[in-house]
DNA sequence: CTCCGAATTGAACGACGTTCACGAGATTTA
DNA sequence: TAAATCTCGTGAACGTCGTTCAATTCGGAG
């Protein structure tokens, strides 16, 4: 039965698959986008170099599913911040969670950023439909805090506030001994949401 | 004489250097990081490939250097936009003139932020002193804005602004087509930065 | 047991950054 | 002027990378 064989033969490649995701994972999380290797994953993953090719186009798609798994990661730890009394405690809070993230798992974060695809092609739509829920997260509390604006107008302001916090998180980050201090990163984070919080507090209070 | 030769040499290995760097910039204007390869370089310079070692310790160094003109041009671009009346009408031209600049120059202006050292080794100072220079351009408005603040305080608040207004930019142009168009992108960088302007000039009057 | 189609293998390829033994050309010395 | 010396650009060669594909192995059907 051909059937039978095709199936047995699309199991041993999802096995493969998981095998070859779990030990990119880890080597991306311990050595960054840099210390991805082809010949480095078989030898870890046990198979052979060209048994790569047979689970994924290419290295760039293998990257493309690790970075969606620390997406998915730093989703949920973002969730875990939600859960806040005031919409702006719940800003702080994201925007904590995402500096907190950012610093515990460094390298596969900065993966998420340095990624480029070859050739300049375009993300995949699975890929960038994960990067856009992350955004989703600040519309609740933006909902709370401004009821009055329309859903549309709350999911550009979400991922203009993601986007800020993304910023002074990722600068920040960057040279870490030289200018910028782990606390007062903090609390740079935190005058900046503290800000942002404050002017829109007072258009939500002109807005009613 | 040694020392005339000497003398010519070096001047012989400036020229190497300015031409080389010339060729770099251009390319890494037009093609990107990606796109600048040792071959492509020396084929351009109408040199040999190894004559670029003698002009520079490696490709790490050079593109130092060309984003090092990279971040002049940026430094001008944002002086220009100092000029306004008001300094919350100076902080909006500033972000509009980095994102001006971003599109303008994209390929030059990624390179910026994609490159990382082999090795993972530290910039080196005049590099980050140029790159610490562009928060400096904040200062001013701020001051103004801010009279009351110890200006170590304001210069945190640069960079924090700096970031925040680069990660807006940095990801909107990240997926182009994609969510952000570029109208938009215009839209929420001023919605950032006048909702950070309403919350300095809430502070402001608080303060006096 | 033999056969056959599909899946796996790893040597080979081209491109990359970097190095270094060589040789050309200029300068000093006899 | 000829020989000796030194300097510096040269490009073939090296190690490493992602990727490919002819050869091989393997497992189930007859």
């Amino acid at each position: 039965m051909s059937e039978t064989r095709t199936e047995a033969g699309a199991q041993r490649r999802l096995k493969l698959r998981e095998r070859l995701l779990e030990v990119a994972r880890q080597s991306v999380a311990e050595r960054g986008l840099a210390g991805l290797k082809a010949r480095d994953l078989a030898a870890e993953a046990g198979c052979a170099l060209g048994a790569i090719y047979t689970a994924f186009d290419d290295l760039d798609e293998l990257t493309l599913r690790v970075n969606l798994s620390t997406l998915e990661r730093l989703g949920q730890s973002l969730d875990a911040a939600l859960n806040q009394a005031s919409p702006s405690d719940a800003l702080l809070a994201l925007a904590h969670a995402y500096l907190d993230f950012a610093r515990r798992e460094e390298p596969s974060w900065r993966a998420l950023f340095e990624h480029r695809l070859s050739g300049g092609a375009r993300v995949p739509d699975w890929y960038a439909d994960a990067r856009n829920q992350l955004f989703g997260r600040l519309e609740a509390p933006l909902a709370r805090l401004l009821p009055h604006r329309d859903p549309p107008s709350r999911a550009r302001l979400a991922r203009t506030l993601f986007s800020a916090v993304h910023g002074v998180v990722a600068l920040g980050l960057e040279e870490k001994l030289e200018a910028t201090p782990p606390e007062a990163l903090d609390a740079q984070l935190e005058t900046l949401v503290r800000l942002i919080a404050a002017g829109l507090a007072q258009e939500a209070a002109r807005g009613v």
